[in-house]
RNA sequence: GGGUCCGUGUCCGAGUGGCCAAAGGAAACUGGCUGUAAACCAGUCGGCUCAGCCUACGGGGGUUCGAAUCCCUCCGGGCCCA
């Protein structure tokens, strides 16, 4: 594996937000280290708003360090104060389990976990397996002794809970960070891990850990943290049509993957080049230029959504999704040959209906439905007012307009459409 | 344990007996202009068998011709006192 300059690379794509100590770098290119960063095993899927730690952890291992990809098993029930998230509810050890088994099956599309990787082998490592055992007077006397409340009142998760004046902090997620500290300690003493990585909203979880190490063991870790993903106008990224934005094909086809970075916003392109891609110097600069210069190219949009979507689905899902892209935006969907819709229909959200249905006539209001393109009749109908709904290319302007075998183009497939870019394909059995 | 204030639609937040499916803002959706962008403009934004009906203002019960609004109680939350 080929060495690069960590420091580079992370500082040139604009990566690092904080860090904790300025000698960090010059340390980690001396010698190999673990580091590690947290994720919250709440859902079967990761999410775009994984995306970054994800690709900083890979850039760690080719680096030569050890990534360590710690599920929040326990934290994840307790819940960190810094979000606007309401008190959680524990998950089921089946659940959490469940939930295990499809990150790690994602974490492996970013991270090498065989055994070929040598020293920077990547692990991934659930915090419950410590943190539940833990005796409260455990807990009380090895981390809490550590830490004065003033300092943890101090720090801005906490602090933003106490100026709000309608709502508290519960004692319980008031202990998260140190929660999340005696991760920190526990990874540093038993996998050599000096190094966490975070969001830059959990730098006070990270120098809690830091600090901890340095009272319990005497011994020096460190933490970086990577800024915050937004969109051009400071709003939350990871979110598209219909909600959260999944690592799982399953969740969000490869397809509609493509789709969101594809869209993204001309002022934000580069930078996510930046993060979520390893093209090197020379392209990122040129994409940016050609972004400036061409926007209405969108170049670094193209280049974006297929890299993003080659890394998390591979280069076949990939090539189809950016297929089925150029096929369905030329603006001609309804002269598409019968073996283009049937190649496209994989990657496009799909349903059936069945031809006895089809031919007794059915309203287009029920098959938007159905497609889950809307999810009520008054939005449907709403949708067809405004001229939101097509059929084939073709507009519907009756709400009350049905579909029948007539309706059906070669190889089987009706196209549905609502606003400009949310595509349907039904499929008559 | 005592006192006091609060709980409204996806979120924030007005309303404090009928004119309330509930102001305003944000988010979201559609259309227009563009480049599958941003900004901007316009419309929509609980559901349905849609000029009507049903469901909804933390849960349950009550007062009333009529309740998000009043009373009781339970649940949840803030603050103060013990």
């Amino acid at each position: 594996m080929a060495r690069f300059d960590l420091e580079h690379e992370l500082t040139s794509r604009g990566l690092v937000a904080q860090q904790t100590d300025e000698k960090l770098f010059s340390h980690l290119s001396t010698a190999p280290t673990s580091v590690y960063c947290g994720f919250d095993p709440t859902a079967d899927s990761l999410h775009v708003g994984n995306l970054l730690m994800l690709c900083t952890l890979r850039r760690f291992q080719l680096a030569g360090h050890r990534p360590i990809a710690l599920a929040g098993g326990a934290t994840g029930m307790v819940g960190d104060p810094g979000g606007r998230s309401e008190e959680r509810n524990l998950l089921s050890v089946d659940q959490l389990a469940a939930n295990l088994v499809g990150i790690n099956e994602q974490l492996g599309r970013f991270l090498d976990f065989s055994s070929g990787a040598g020293a920077a082998q990547a692990i991934q490592l659930d915090n419950a397996t410590w943190l539940q055992p833990m005796s409260v007077l455990t807990y009380l006397r090895d981390i809490g002794k550590h830490f004065t409340v003033n300092e943890m009142v101090a720090k801005d998760s906490v602090k933003s809970r106490f100026e709000r004046p309608d709502q508290g902090i519960s004692y319980t997620e008031f202990s998260y960070m140190l929660l999340q500290a005696a991760d920190f300690l526990h990874l540093y003493k038993n996998f050599d891990c000096t190094v966490q990585i975070g969001g830059s909203d959990q730098w006070g979880n990270i120098t809690a850990g830091t600090s901890l190490i340095r009272k319990v063991t005497g011994g020096h870790a460190s933490g970086i943290t990577m800024p915050l993903v937004t969109k051009a106008d400071g709003t939350k990224f990871g979110k598209s049509v219909g909600g959260a934005v999944w690592l799982d094909a399953n969740k969000t086809s490869p397809y509609q993957l493509y789709q969101f970075f594809m869209s993204a916003e001309d002022q934000m392109a580069p930078a996510y080049l930046r993060y979520f891609t390893f093209l090197d110097d020379d392209e990122l600069s040129h994409l940016e230029v050609l972004t400036n210069e061409q926007p209405h190219q969108r170049a670094a949009q193209r280049r974006l959504a297929k890299q993003v979507t080659a890394l998390v689905h591979g280069d076949e899902h990939a090539g189809r999704a950016e297929q089925a892209s150029i096929a369905l935006f030329s603006g001609t969907v309804a002269s598409l040959d019968a073996a283009s819709l049937r190649a496209i229909s994989s990657d496009v959200p799909t349903s059936s209906v069945t031809t006895a249905s089809l031919s007794a006539g059915l309203s287009v209001i029920d098959l938007a439905i159905t497609a889950g393109l809307v999810s009520s009749k008054a939005e449907a109908r709403r949708s067809i007012e405004q001229g939101g709904l097509s059929v084939n290319d073709l507009r519907i302007d009756d709400a009350d307009a049905t579909l029948g075998a007539e309706d059906v183009k070669d190889g089987g497939f009706i196209i549905l459409r609502k606003g400009k870019r949310q595509y349907h394909l039904l499929t008559i059995e």
